[in-house]
DNA sequence: TATAAAAAAGCAACAATGTTGCAAAAGATA
DNA sequence: TATCTTTTGCAACATTGTTGCTTTTTTATA
């Protein structure tokens, strides 16, 4: 291991990563890692800019590829055109996400929060129209921010 | 006016450009008529597809951005990092949206619905969270694809 | 309708973001 | 440790988005 890449909880990350089949490596371990030290969700470039200057740009791209197949991360749709991504619970794995929650954007700090206690409602369609996931994204201040 | 761009609805597209204080020309006039002869949403790419031989690219981000400003448009948050767009109803304004229905995403044909009878639940926050507007999308199978 | 002022469009250049193929390096396995 | 497999970095490229400036179009007014 040349690179000084400092990563705590090294074994919880690297529990993470076997179970869902992967191997071992500094950039996964890296970009696990912050989102695990993180509160809310992760943008794009902020894990870029994080990660950024061990890695290559293609490798997080690949990185986070990987993690959204693995079920290990979910993204979360934003009206701007940016990708936000954020840890999934244990329900979701290879090929299936199940995250029920709702997300919270926050007008002042901008941080995004999956709020895992709140359930995403019923919606009543109207006829013809057949529901499968619904996402849920509430914009207003955080718990920090009152 | 040398390009021939066909315009239907000239009357309404004009009527609706000058309620928002906005001078009339071929390029806005050439893209709100996609939004009005179109169902669904329209994203960045295909307005840039269908206007795009005749405008400038720069021309038709301008142009989106001008209609968003004005409350002509709306955008829809996605996961995807595409934009989408829609008209939006009377409510809208320069500076202010209250566009409070929901969205509705076909896996099938990936049409991109207002369903503008469909209210935006309330949503019950954590303590400490205070709610402003609330996005609801919905992904399933549409109407024409049942 | 002609003219002047204001606004918008087009163009070019650039920045940022995302993708692909391939050789080198690192990881897993025995 | 040796071998095989996977991942990384790099380079090159494609796509998307932004900015300043000149030309063209639109609007307002005489
Ligand atoms: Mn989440
Ligand atoms: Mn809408
Ligand atoms: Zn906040
Ligand atoms: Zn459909």
């Amino acid at each position: 291991m040349p690179k000084e890449v400092v990563i705590v909880n090294n074994n919880k990350l690297i529990k993470l990563l076997k179970q869902n089949g992967l191997s071992i490596t500094d950039s996964r371990r890296k970009i696990l890692q912050l989102f695990l030290e993180q509160d809310g969700a992760l943008a794009h470039g902020d894990i870029e800019k994080k990660a950024g200057e061990k890695f290559d740009r293609v490798t997080v791209y690949r990185t986070l590829q990987i993690f959204v197949d693995k079920g290990i991360i979910h993204t979360i749709p934003t009206a701007d055109n940016s990708i936000r991504y954020a840890l999934c619970k244990d329900e979701c794995g290879e090929g299936h996400h199940h995250d029920h929650h709702i997300h919270f954007v926050c007008d002042n700090c901008n941080t995004t929060y999956c709020l895992d206690d709140v359930v995403t409602p019923e919606i009543k369609l109207p006829k013809g129209y057949s529901a499968g996931h619904v996402e849920v994204v509430v914009e207003g201040v955080c718990k920090n921010c009152q």
